[in-house]
RNA sequence: GGACCCGUGGUGUAGCGGCCCAACAUGCCAGCCUGUCACGCUGGAGAUCGCCGGUUCGAAUCCGGUCGGGUCCGCCA
């Protein structure tokens, strides 16, 4: 870990422990930190000093310094010492060339306990110790004490350190937002505060701080931006934890290339602040639109660190006059019902096992497929196929040809509707590309994706949903589509020309995982109401959820675009974590639980009585030693 | 809400119907050791196998429930 600049010197410490070097030698020092490990040679004890900056050797001579010879018997893995002493070069072939302070060590002169620790839980002194992800969060202050975690939090850090000198450089004001706000639909469920000066109402922890944002635009503030904290009470993921962090902006009298201009430099600064080791795969990153990136890669946050693209194999399958005849009824079906008929071609799989196969056939299963066609084309160029006795030689030749399989290769098809096709062999697609080592795990590739669907239709409540952001901005050419068939938008069809509209929509994805999106928003109140109208909002629910934005944008709203960017998983990634926990200090587990704090924890009464609460139902669970759970009712009821 | 996996000395694992009141490594404790750096050597302590119940002559091992953790689907930007 690196040194700053400044002094770190304190009365406890002339030095931290990864400074010394050979050129300090013939100096004195003294070091604060903890036991990293001792060893014992009896006349002789070695301790390996441990702070955040690296670990030095002390070496207590029994026969020069009998006291402090003393002490350092009783010391033992993480205790806390101060020691002082001369800095010496190693005895002539004793060096260790793995530590940077492996040329010397601190001969004591006086060592002083601080503190004494139990035999941790856990090993602090092996980085690569495997542990209990349980423990681990039990006891995190143990945890961040190891190396790993120490350098995540500190890339993390510096992450955070240049987004903030970027956007600072950049003209952005950062501006906090309160968190115990108004519940406002972003579509997730709130976390709800009571409020005890007024009872009966709540507050709401926010999804994301985006109508304040758009506030502070129509406050003039012109370039905002936020580290902001998160909630969102639904169920968790490795990906997905009940609080999170975003880093949040917005900017005026912008569109779509000005916002992602910005967005896009920062990201290349920021990667290379943290990680100038990992290339970046492609600059200016490529931009796909939502439905090129679906027809290619089956995907909306494409991982285009390899190509095994999907393909179309229709123009293999339909005779001269357009009409499917492949002869395979599954795949003439799915063409004839408006559906598709696309592979992916497996590299070097052809001798995949009848159990391999099946594995896949599995997995399509799962994802949605109702089975899994596939043509091995071995060396000779012979065609080995379940299917193949339905298919003309002609067609497998086509299929062949279309897919651009090479010998040794393995087709995959799934016959289906759009939808289910690209979704499917997208996933097929990302478990193959990490099972046959296809992506380089160095390089980040960043993507832009636009063009999203304004809106997808909502079967159970019959109207047309926002696909990200309510607010989101129509494209230009589409806004003539924001109409419905019966002519009144208040009773929308799935018929409706709505649903081909496409938004000023903008997601950023890093190695296929979803960084974060945003958009040019609606800043006039007319095409706001018409778009909100088409979500199923009537003009007074309207009212009741986004009032203070609309009032607003009644007092001359400038045009305004933002995003936000899910700073948990960037830095996940960019320490090449595929879990963001271990990038935060403190996460919950699966249940929304802190091992450490035992939180959440069942109220006081008194706290329910002051908010006019009372449990119905099931009371708290309160845990007893062997892991039991009981039900306290008598501490609940008010 | 659902599916699946895991739970054995401090830690990580092995054992998966009697050979196990449980094995290995490491850690811990004690003694020895003047050049180690995952120090070494000798000795020792330490788990009744998450919890409850059942099957069985017999359960760490099989079954059910439960608690805790994780992965995935639903949900969720």
């Amino acid at each position: 870990m690196t040194t700053p600049a400044a002094s770190l010197a304190t009365p406890y410490r002339s030095h931290t422990a990864g400074e010394l070097r050979a050129s300090d030698a013939g100096s004195t020092a003294r070091l604060a930190g903890w036991v990293h490990r001792r060893r014992d040679h009896g006349q002789l004890i070695f301790l390996d000093l441990r702070d955040r900056y690296g670990i030095s050797q002390v070496v207590i001579d029994r026969t020069a310094t009998p006291e402090v010879h003393a002490a350092a018997s009783r010391v033992r893995s993480e205790f806390v010492v101060s020691v002082s002493g001369d800095v010496a070069l190693r005895l002539p072939g004793t060096e260790n060339a793995k530590l940077p302070t492996g040329a010397v060590e601190l001969r004591a002169t006086e060592l002083v306990i601080l503190s004494e620790s139990k035999t941790p839980p856990f090993y602090i002194n092996d980085p690569d110790a495997p542990v209990d992800e349980a423990l681990r969060l039990k006891y995190r202050y143990l945890d961040i004490r190891r190396q790993p975690m120490a350098d995540r939090l500190l890339l993390r850090s510096r992450m955070v350190q240049a987004i903030r000198e970027v956007h600072h450089a950049n003209g952005f004001v950062e501006v906090e937002t309160p968190t115990l706000i108004k519940s406002t639909p972003e579509g997730a469920r709130d976390f709800i505060v009571p409020s005890r000066l007024q009872p009966g109402s709540v507050y709401a922890l926010p999804q994301s701080p985006q109508q304040l944002k758009q506030l502070l635009m129509v406050a003039g503030v012109d370039r905002y931006f936020q580290i902001a904290r998160c909630y969102r009470d639904e169920d968790l993921r490795g990906d997905r934890q009940p609080e999170f962090t975003q880093l949040d902006l917005e900017m005026s009298f912008v569109d779509e290339d000005s916002v992602m201009a910005f967005v896009e430099s920062m990201a290349i600064e920021v990667s290379r602040a943290t990680r100038p080791d990992r290339p970046i795969q492609e600059v200016p990153f490529p931009r796909f639109t939502f439905d090129e990136v679906i027809e290619r890669f089956g995907s909306d946050k494409p991982d285009v660190r390899f190509g095994m693209e999907l393909v179309d194999l229709a123009p293999a399958l339909i005779d001269g006059d357009g009409t499917p005849a492949s002869g395979f009824k599954v795949f003439d079906e799915a063409l004839a019902a408006g559906g598709r008929v696309k592979a992916i071609v497996a590299p070097g799989m052809a001798g995949a096992t009848r159990r391999e196969i099946d594995e896949l056939t599995e997995r399509a299963r799962r994802f949605g497929a109702k089975g899994l066609a596939y043509l091995a084309l071995e060396a000779g160029g012979e065609v080995k196929s379940p299917i193949a006795k339905f298919l003309v030689a002609e067609v497998q030749r086509g299929i062949v040809d279309v897919s651009g399989a090479k010998e040794g290769d393995l087709i995959l098809v799934v016959a289906d509707t759009t939808v289910i096709t690209a979704d499917v062999l997208g996933r097929l697609r990302l478990g193959l590309g990490d099972r046959l080592g296809l992506a380089d795990r160095d390089v980040l590739a960043y993507v832009w994706v636009d063009r999203f669907p304004m809106y997808k239709w909502d079967e159970e409540s019959a109207r047309w949903d926002a696909t990200h952001n309510p607010f989101s901005g129509v494209v230009p050419d589409d806004e003539a589509l924001l109409v419905t068939v019966s002519g009144d938008p208040a009773s929308p069809s799935p018929e409706d020309p709505a649903g081909r509209a496409r938004a000023l929509q903008y997601d950023l994805a890093l190695n296929g995982w979803e960084l974060g999106g945003g958009s040019i928003r609606i800043h006039r109140r007319d095409l706001l109401e018409r778009s909100f109208l088409l979500q199923g909002h009537s003009l007074d629910a309207m009212h009741e959820k986004f009032g203070a934005v609309l009032d607003a944008f009644e007092f001359g709203a400038p045009p305004h675009g933002g995003i936000a960017l899910g700073i948990d998983r960037w830095a996940a990634l960019l320490s090449g974590q595929t879990n963001i926990r271990e990038v935060m200090a403190f996460p919950k587990t699966q249940s929304g639980g802190d091992p450490m704090l035992e939180a959440p924890s069942a109220p006081e009464a008194k706290q329910f009585e002051e908010l006019g609460l009372r449990f119905v139902g099931l009371p708290p669970r309160v845990r007893d030693s062997s892991g039991h759970a009981d039900q306290k009712r008598d501490e609940v009821e008010v």
